[in-house]
DNA sequence: GTAATATACGGACCGTTGGTCCGATTGTTC
DNA sequence: GAACAATCGGACCAACGGTCCGTATATTAC
């Protein structure tokens, strides 16, 4: 059902347009300040084009998102350890974290558009669901008496926009990793339970 | 400077009134749909009152969460121990987070739209700045090789509207208060760092 | 009770925005 | 180069946040 015609070269090119302008705006004015009208105009085309691409706001922003994260999803899957499969979960969830610190830190603008274009329930967004199955999954496999679950919610939770800012505002990139190795590690090396927590 | 003259009586009836409107929509229909137009006829009062009031939206939401909170803030800082000052920090933070977590998921609505009405770094709202500084400083206390800051960020994290509804809609509000604690366990009880990390 | 004053009220009004719609345009195919 | 489908673009709409100011009302002083 996916195996349409290939989509039409000047749309193609209006997508990239779109998604630059729109990241452009959301980096300097904020997420709260750019309205469909600018970033259309931004990009050289109508009003009517961005909504016919990307459906609403949400969607544009979405879209942000995903195009940065997809390399980080791809080498997840099956780029080398330790961040991709073969290697223990131990190295995988810092490695992990490492890179997902590494994304944010590069693009807090995108990330805090993202939050707030969410209309709600940010936890069921498809970006956050991948991360959090993924984390879930090594913790589960690591720690198997834990609540993997919200412990994955936990971790993923520092990687809002509003406290990326504030943590590296004050402590650069290098305090954002070196607090999630920490807190992982505190995690990981938490003292056992004697039967899952849930 | 605050020493004015007392309110006036009808301002007062109308302050209650738009409050109590406000969150009865907000729990109904959720931020996103609740305009202040909405708000002032369900308070029966004019738009504009409502504006004089608050400020803005955001001001609204504020007020409403403050209101809430309230009970809280007072006893953190002279109700009885352990929530009150007097227990050790090990005491007192689990019951703060329990005190927390009731206020939660008693008024999740509250909560998610006070986030979206916060227009930007919900970090420096006064309400959230308020529980960061006491979580902080039990942290401090209790182990002060820790970031407190940080941890304390992580924390305050899990009362996310969406994290506490997602949590609470499959296990109620008793995973909410048993994840807490483990979490909050698992931080005071870290290996020891050598030195404060930061 | 009444006059004087400060305060609060309310809804008409404005500018902006997200989103829709359809006639005009353009890429693609044969 | 003709025919067709897909895309474009901007006029248009409804809804909203926020402002403004003439009117109403609580309070105070006498």
């Amino acid at each position: 059902m996916s195996e349409q015609r290939p989509e039409r070269a000047d749309a193609l090119r209006n997508r990239h347009a779109i998604l630059e302008a729109a990241e452009a705006l959301v980096a300097a004015h904020g997420f709260d300040h750019v309205s469909i009208d600018k970033v259309a105009a931004t990009a050289g085309v109508g009003k009517g084009t961005v909504f016919r691409r990307f459906g609403n706001r949400t969607g544009l922003m979405r879209a942000l998102l995903e195009e940065r994260a997809r390399m980080l999803s791809e080498a997840i899957v099956s780029g080398p350890p330790p961040l991709g499969p073969g290697a223990p979960p131990e190295q995988r969830l810092p490695a992990f974290l490492d890179a997902l610190a590494s994304l944010a830190t590069r693009n807090v603008s995108v990330l805090a558009a993202h939050e707030r274009a969410c209309p709600q329930d940010k936890l069921s967004d498809p970006t956050y669901l991948r991360w959090h199955r993924h984390i879930t999954a090594l913790l589960g496999q690591a720690r198997p008496d834990l609540d993997a679950e919200f412990y994955g919610h936990t971790l993923l939770a520092m990687f809002d926009a509003d406290l990326v800012r504030s943590i590296t505002a004050n402590g650069g990139a290098a305090r954002l990793a070196a607090s999630l190795h920490d807190l992982a590690d505190t995690i990981l090396r938490a003292p056992a339970r004697s039967r899952p927590v849930r």
